[in-house]
RNA sequence: GCCGGCGUGGCUCAAUGGUAGAGCAGCUGAUUUGUAAUCAGCAGGUUGGGGGUUCGAUUCCCUUCGCCGGCUCCA
């Protein structure tokens, strides 16, 4: 028969040929490398015989499948482990995810992280063995009977919907439900690591047991491996928690849990980043508003907050009446929408607010400045005319992706979201907002992916995703549209017509939440901001005390120069001051002793090059002020 | 919220069923220093809070608060 390959080329094999006398056919490297195969698009076991016609490719530990079906292998060596190290253990599902795999277990006493050894000794021990995965398809009843005391993995089969094959994989005296495929022997897996373990519950619902998870990783080779494991401690090693309090950023207490206390330098970093903030809004044609925090009960019964998001509120009594701290900026922007008659002649209006807001999160999940109980939006409101929508989108994206540039975020992913099951406005409105979003989108010429069904009940919306340097995504900014509050509030504009209209209202955000975006620029830097977020961006060294003055003369020509600096007057040796500010990172240092002072001179070092040598005094201030300054917009 | 782990001076960490110790930071003094740590001395903790067991607890138990890891990337 042929099958067809990749490349389009036609491969003559035996009637009982299966995908690994394909890659065998192909070459006796690919043979030795080949974990699965795709057949149709499908990815299958090596094993699996094949068709005539059938279009073939051999899948290796190089692409994304292999990885997949080496983490997925790996699981089930995990649980084969868990089950011999703790006899009785119930095994519910191990899955591979992004950079490994976990496996959830019933255990029948508890399980600290000290059996991860085990279990990894146990794992090591059954890839030494190549022991072969073993597909078996089985009756329904027969998978019943198998998994008699296993009540997860029988829950999982009375819930497979009828018809379906269901499959078994073997390997040794270890049986598993599973879909596959897998490798073809547990002597395949090159590399893998028992990392930790969590609870985490059946099916994700609270309501049902907590089970014990493990997670793991494997990869194509120990080198790739240790260098994941690398990346995970660089991680660690950044951690915004770690930083912020060496950098003496910002802390937190337990009189107030999920609330930041932002210090001095946490503030200085918080306000050049708004004034680049500021700067960048103005260039887009905004104006700033600001809200109250607390409003009245009528408004979030109107907003719908009240029925929808109460168990996130807090809320306090006002003489008698009902209050509640806002978990939203845009009920109160809209009162001063509201608080005047608006022309289309006056659209788009873009009224954008740095809205603090306070949401209960619950305890288990505040991590830092990543999830807090309040945080500043960046929140911005723009009212339109339908047919202004395509162009204030390609408006907000262009900011967007502007603004995420300037702090290196290059890789960024749009996500466009469509009308989900439960939502408001006609139909029409929606295919309208939808092709807005798209044919936006498409006019930035940026790559975007779709997620059907995944708007807001109340519109579609783009979400953006940056990548940091360590390769993690994070979703910041957002742009949605809004047929729900200006319906809710009855907004209107009189048109060209001389009629009442209702306007479009666009809900965006650029960094979402200013705490959390700080949490990211911490860990993306590693906490040595750029010049311009550096909360002391120079320090002036007076080699000895009688230098004081002339160093304090060359802080204040920074100053004038805008640029935050101190003198580091300690009486300690110049090596000790350079370390200490290098381990503050201060981007500038600039060391004055008998030289400097008799030229009227500096010596100026940076952090990231090291010592720059000498310059004249004005000349350094120059160079220190232009590395410090706020990026300046730049429109396109 | 739930499960597991943790909670010792500002920070990092040590110790023990018999009333806690180091380094860094801090303070004082000496040193006046040329590109990643000068030296000496001093001071600092009711071992997260409350309760219990015990002759005695920081160490054991309970409770509470907080922190850390995690809570479908679906066989």
């Amino acid at each position: 028969m042929d099958v067809t390959l990749p490349d389009g080329a036609k491969l003559t094999v035996s009637e009982d040929a299966t995908a690994l006398t394909v890659a065998e056919t192909i070459g006796p490297r690919l043979a030795k490398a080949a974990v699965a195969a795709t057949v149709g698009g499908r990815l299958v076991d090596l094993s699996m015989p094949l068709h005539d016609g059938d279009e073939v490719s051999i899948v290796t530990l190089a692409s994304e499948d292999g990885l997949e079906v080496l983490r997925h292998s790996s699981a089930h060596v995990l649980a084969e482990a868990a089950t011999r190290v703790f006899p009785g253990t119930k095994v519910a599902i191990g899955p591979a995810i992004k950079d490994g795999f976990y496996y959830d277990f019933e255990f029948p006493e508890a399980v600290t992280e000290e059996a991860l050894a085990r279990f990894q000794t146990e794992m090591e021990r059954s890839i030494k063995e190549a022991k072969p995965f073993v597909r078996e398809e089985v009756s329904r009843e027969r998978a019943l009977e198998l998994f008699e005391d296993e009540p997860y993995k029988a829950e999982l089969i009375r819930d497979l919907p009828e018809g379906e094959t269901i499959s078994l994989y073997r390997h040794g005296d270890f049986v598993d439900l599973c879909r596959g495929p897998h490798l073809p022997d547990t002597g395949r897996i090159p590399s893998v690591r028992a990392l930790s373990i969590a609870g985490a519950y059946w099916r994700g619902d609270s309501a049902n047991t907590m089970l014990t998870r493990v997670y793991g990783t494997a990869f194509p080779s120990r080198k790739e491996l240790d260098a994941h494991l690398e990346r995970l401690e660089m991680a660690r090693q950044r951690d915004h928690r770690k930083l912020g309090r060496e950098l003496d950023l910002f802390s937190f207490h337990d009189e107030g849990p999920g609330f930041p206390f932002f210090h001095p330098k946490g503030m200085r970093v918080i306000n050049a980043l708004l004034e680049y903030w500021r700067a960048e809004h103005r260039a887009a044609g905004y104006e700033e508003i600001k809200t109250p925090i607390i409003l009245d009960r009528a408004l979030w019964e109107q907003s719908g907050h009240w029925d929808n998001y109460k168990d996130n509120m807090y809320f306090t009594r006002i003489d008698e009446a009902d209050f509640a701290v806002k978990p939203m900026n845009c009920p109160g922007g809209i009162l001063v929408y509201r608080s005047a008659q608006h022309s289309y002649r006056e659209f788009p209006l873009r009224m954008a607010e740095l809205g603090l807001v306070h949401r209960h999160e619950l305890s288990g999940v505040l991590h830092g400045l990543f999830r807090v109980r309040t945080f500043t939006q960046d929140d911005a409101h723009i009212y339109c005319l339908p047919e202004q929508i395509e162009d204030e989108v390609v408006g907000v994206i262009d900011l967007v992706m502007r603004m995420y540039r300037t702090f290196g975020f290059e890789k960024v992913h749009l996500e466009l979201s469509t009308r989900p099951e439960k939502s408001i406005g006609s139909a029409e409105m929606w295919e309208a907002a939808e092709r807005s979003l798209a044919v936006a989108l498409e006019r930035t010429g940026l790559e975007y992916s779709l997620n059907p069904g995944d708007g807001a009940f109340y519109g579609p919306k783009i979400d953006f995703h940056i990548e940091d340097v360590m390769g993690r995504t994070w979703q910041c900014a957002t742009c949605q549209l809004d047929f729900a509050m200006p319906e809710r509030f009855d907004l209107e504009y009189v048109g060209v017509d001389n009629q009442r209209h209702r306007p479009v209202m666009i809900h965006r955000t650029v960094l979402g939440s200013i705490e959390r975006f700080l949490g990211i620029l911490i860990e993306h830097y590693g906490g040595a901001f750029p010049a311009w977020l550096a909360p002391l961006q120079a320090v002036v060294i007076p080699v000895a005390d009688r230098h004081n003055d002339y160093a304090a003369e060359v802080v204040a020509a920074l100053g004038v120069a805008g640029v935050r600096a101190e003198v580091d007057d300690r009486t300690e040796s110049v090596g000790r001051k350079i370390r200490d500010n290098e381990m503050a990172k201060v981007p500038y240092m600039l060391v004055v002793g008998d030289r400097e002072v008799e030229a009227a001179a500096v010596s100026l070092r940076s952090r990231a090059e090291g010592d720059l040598g000498h310059r004249e005094r004005d000349d350094a201030v120059r160079e220190v002020a232009r590395g410090a300054g706020i990026p300046v917009p730049v429109l396109e």
